[in-house]
RNA sequence: GGGGGAGUGGCGAAAUGGCAGACGCGCAUGCCUUAGGAGCAUGUGCCUUAAUCGGCGUGCGGGUUCGACUCCCGCCUUCCCCA
């Protein structure tokens, strides 16, 4: 079906006359998202008698100005999901927000002058714009921001809370630092020692800072089994908290500091008969003491040296591990000896005791480390069969008990529980679990953030801002330079305050709180609609929580899922909730490539704007979907997406037949097995997030419809009810197009409101069925038989193929296998 | 160094241990046409062939099996996470 008169250019929408015959979303799609608002079909009612809730939430954006590709990759075939658990009759609620608080706001503040919260609430207005161009079905009387003081005077209310129940505290400690960003970071921040921001290496700074106490939590933490996440993920956060068990021992050095020991922490006990060093963190607070006059000169000269590093330099395996004397000796609890104490910048102060036990024997590290020094190697866990010659590395596995006292002959694995005992009994240790995990921090030395309530008094100390002050609002007019302080600090009005409890002058705290806070729980507001004068609707909450489908990218695994988690247990002990997780199912989406290189705004960009403007919101959508499986990411190129918009064409071409002529016959049962197996296919692979082979199976639908109709074997009736299935199936991918399809082809009222098709088994199966035919697994024919064929008759009918029969020429028949509905194998040998 | 993905045509990819390459891009040939970034039809893994037949083929090397992209063992490459 062609037009006439285009002109040469604008060939997309801008063509005149014959609009309606051809399929031009740009004529659809706007009118559509109007409706849909209009009508609130998206929005969710907190419950609907028959209907079960349904919880589809996508992690919240950070708008930071125009929603990239990337974001369409993680949000519409969210959207798409949602839609199709809706059709599935679920109550279902799609919110959506904004995480707004942050550093790009207030970057762009410092860089190009501009006011963070205009910056901030433009960028919303056009991400909201472009969430609406991309079909997304949205209950929008959700929708929050978290720098909105209705929202951020709740996160200062849950501060309070936490701060009451031992939760939150303040405690002076080294802290990292980002140079760059001037601020602290939690240590789920900090990549590979730099900032996860910026890129900058981070160093440590002692600064009183506040504190979650999600350390607490930490063991229940680890217990995943409820949740029905990414094995992937679970583990990562399994690593993340890093439970180790083990023991901590103590080595005497009261002969250079009377009274002192340096406690040291070892998963290996098995070992402690071959220590012979041990090694302190350069910031420990011993090193001082033990530091010789002879060696003072050398280690402070080193203690100053390792100061420049950074962590990942200190710890990097590639690196040279270096060492100084103390001149100091400590004595082994175990077996007596005197081993000297030595400084090392590979030992860091903040993880476990700021201290270690040197077995070069048994520890890669502490291996060459003695090779380099010239330190004892006393192997005491024997490798098996080991001739008693030098090792050329560390032994780490397991082996026999050796140089140990009375454990000599144990396995290390028995050893390691009998040492382990011996010193609980005579009391120089104890077994102990440490945790990779720390306390999160929560201070930033930000303004963009939300403020932390509380108050400094000379005479009443920290004061909690008493709950009916709430919230403390972010000042405007604030001065911005990247000082290393926060700019509230130079906001006289904010600053100074009367005490709460005494009324005299005293300082508000100007630090804000990491932004990870915010994200916490906006799941417990998004579903507690319109809530008044409490945090959440604790009634609303047990209607849709937990999340019933959570969707978002891996890159959080540590830090939001770990904070969300952590949240969700403590307002539960708090008496908030009822439940122990947030988020009863996790997909991660894998990452969209172009290029095979990373998307970026500068070297590599990708923007939906002007794909949209082409080929309109549904191509994009189910060309992203089209890519490839969700979970492993996409490769974009340009060019693959002529086929998706080729197919949605032929959709509308097809859908829009008349009909009327067709009385045909013969074709039915054709037209039933392709319908049936369709839905079958589609309503597997929709639940699963395999949009691309629902898609596919969606293609090669439409040609059949469209063969059907061709053929003319169909009565009108029928083909129309295969068309409707078409249609419904097609809902969820491309929204606007089936919408509208769905009205010109007399429906009335939303498809989106309608629900799947469903498909009968017994009409997929078919009479006939092709059966392979193999001879020594190689195939040789393919034959038809009947669909009931038993084992002797399909053998039969494989050998009775000329084909089949050549290969068995000359041949003894050793087996014949019979896969039902399948394939027969002949196997042979020569006769 | 540790943990986890991934490796299949020119490209994106599909395949409960059972016909490898569905679906789509691209390409080729043809049709249509007011010549165009449109539409339709057919073909398209590689080698051989006029065409069949046949041979080869899922990163590499082994193994289990009548049968392996799929399961097991050992490597290589690459991506992500953690050190």
């Amino acid at each position: 079906m062609t037009t006439t008169g285009k002109s040469r250019s604008g060939s997309e929408g801008g063509e005149s006359g014959n609009d309606s015959d051809r399929y031009t979303p740009a004529n659809i799609e706007k009118k559509w998202q109007a409706k849909w608002e209009a009508d609130g079909i998206y929005e969710a009612a907190d419950s609907v008698e028959g209907k079960e809730n349904y919880f589809a939430l996508t992690m919240f954006p950070y708008p930071s100005g125009e929603l990239h590709m990337g974001h369409w990759y993680a949000y519409a075939p969210a959207d798409t999901h949602a839609r199709f658990k809706r059709m599935q009759g679920y109550n279902v609620m799609q919110p959506q927000g904004f995480d707004s608080f942050g550093l790009p706001a207030e970057n762009a503040a410092i860089e190009r002058g501009e006011d963070p919260r205009e910056w901030t609430y433009k960028n919303i207005e056009n991400s909201r714009r472009q969430f609406r161009e991309m079909g997304a079905g949205y209950d929008w009387t959700r929708e929050l921001s978290t720098s909105d003081p209705e929202y951020y005077k709740w996160n200062q209310y849950w501060f309070l809370k936490f701060y009451e129940n031992g939760l939150a505290y303040r405690k002076h400690g080294q802290a990292n630092w980002c140079p760059q960003d001037q601020t602290t970071l939690a240590n789920e921040q900090v990549k590979d020692g730099a900032c996860e921001r910026c890129g900058t290496p981070v160093i440590k700074r002692a600064l009183p800072q506040w504190y979650f106490a999600i350390t607490k939590y930490a063991d229940e933490l680890l217990e995943m089994d409820q949740i029905d996440w990414p094995e992937k993920i679970k583990t990562m956060q399994r690593n993340w908290i890093g439970r180790s068990t083990g023991t901590t021992i103590g080595f005497d050095v009261s002969e250079f500091a009377p009274g002192e020991k340096i406690e040291t922490f070892t998963t290996r006990i098995d070992t402690v008969y071959g220590v012979t060093f041990v090694v302190l963190a350069p910031e420990h607070p011993l090193v001082e003491k033990l530091t010789q006059p002879s060696h003072k000169a050398a280690v402070e000269e080193y203690i100053v040296h390792a100061g420049r590093q950074t962590e990942i330099d200190r710890t990097s395996t590639e690196r040279e591990k270096t060492g100084v004397e103390t001149g100091s000796y400590c004595i082994n609890p175990l077996n007596g000896e005197r081993v000297p104490v030595l400084v090392g910048d590979y030992v860091l102060a903040t993880y476990g005791t700021g201290a270690v036990m040197g077995v070069p024997a048994h520890d890669t590290r502490d291996f060459v480390f003695a090779k380099k020094y010239g330190l004892e190697i006393r192997v005491v866990v024997a490798p098996p069969n080991w001739d008693g010659g030098e090792l050329e590395e560390a032994w780490i596995p397991v082996g026999t008990q050796l140089n140990s006292g009375e454990f000599d002959g144990l396995s290390s694995t028995d050893g390691k529980e009998a040492i382990a005992d011996k010193i609980e009994s005579e009391n120089i240790g104890t077994r102990t679990i440490t945790y990779h995990l720390r306390d999160w921090l929560i201070s930033r030395q930000r303004y963009w953030g939300t403020p932390i309530p509380i108050i400094y008094c000379d005479d009443c100390g920290t004061v909690p801002v008493p709950e009916q002050d709430l919230p403390v609002i972010l000042p405007e007019n604030v001065t911005f330079e990247a000082d290393g302080k926060s700019p509230l600090a130079k906001h006289p009005d904010f600053m100074h305050v009367p005490c709460p409890d005494c009324g005299k002058d005293a300082k508000r705290e100007t630090d804000t709180l990491d932004t990870f806070v915010c994200s916490s729980w906006y799941q417990l507001r998004f579903a507690s609609k319109n809530p008044l004068e409490e945090p959440i609707d604790i009634e609303k909450v047990k209607q849709w929580m937990p999340v019933n489908q959570y969707m978002g990218g891996a890159e959080h695994a540590v830090m939001h899922l770990l904070y969300s988690r952590f949240f969700n247990k403590a307002l539960r002990d708090l008496g908030y909730l009822d439940f122990d997780e947030p988020y009863t199912k996790l997909m991660n989406q894998g990452m969209l490539v172009k290029d095979h290189k990373k998307i970026s705004k500068r070297s590599n960009p990708l923007t939906p704007d002007p794909v949209v403007e082409r080929h309109g919101a549904d191509t994009l959508r189910c060309y992203l979907m089209f890519l490839g499986p969700w979970d492993q990411g996409g490769d974009w190129s340009d060019s693959g997406i002529n086929g998706i918009r080729r197919w949605l064409g032929r959709v509308w071409d097809v859908v829009l037949r008349d009909e009327s002529g067709l009385n045909g016959s013969g074709g039915e049962k054709h037209l039933d097995r392709a319908s049936h197996t369709t839905t079958k296919r589609v309503l597997a692979d929709m639940e699963a997030f395999k949009f691309n082979t629902s898609i596919s199976a969606l293609m090669e639908f439409t040609t059949e419809v469209a063969r059907r109709y061709d053929a003319g074997d169909v009565p009108a009736a029928i083909w129309r009810v295969a068309v409707d299935r078409l249609l419904l199936h097609v809902a969820p991918l491309a929204p606007h197009l089936a919408e509208e399809l769905w009205e010109r082809t007399g429906h009335t009222g939303s498809i989106h409101l309608e629900l799947n098709p469903k498909f009968d088994e017994s009409l997929i199966t078919s009479d006939t069925i092709t059966l392979a035919v193999q001879v020594q697994g190689k195939l040789r024919d393919q034959i038809e038989v009947a669909a009931d064929i038993d084992k002797d008759a399909a053998i039969a009918a494989a050998k009775s193929s000329p084909n089949v029969a050549r290969h068995l020429e000359n041949m003894a028949i050793v087996k014949e296998i019979y896969v039902p509905g399948r394939l027969v194998n002949i196997v042979v040998r020569p006769a």
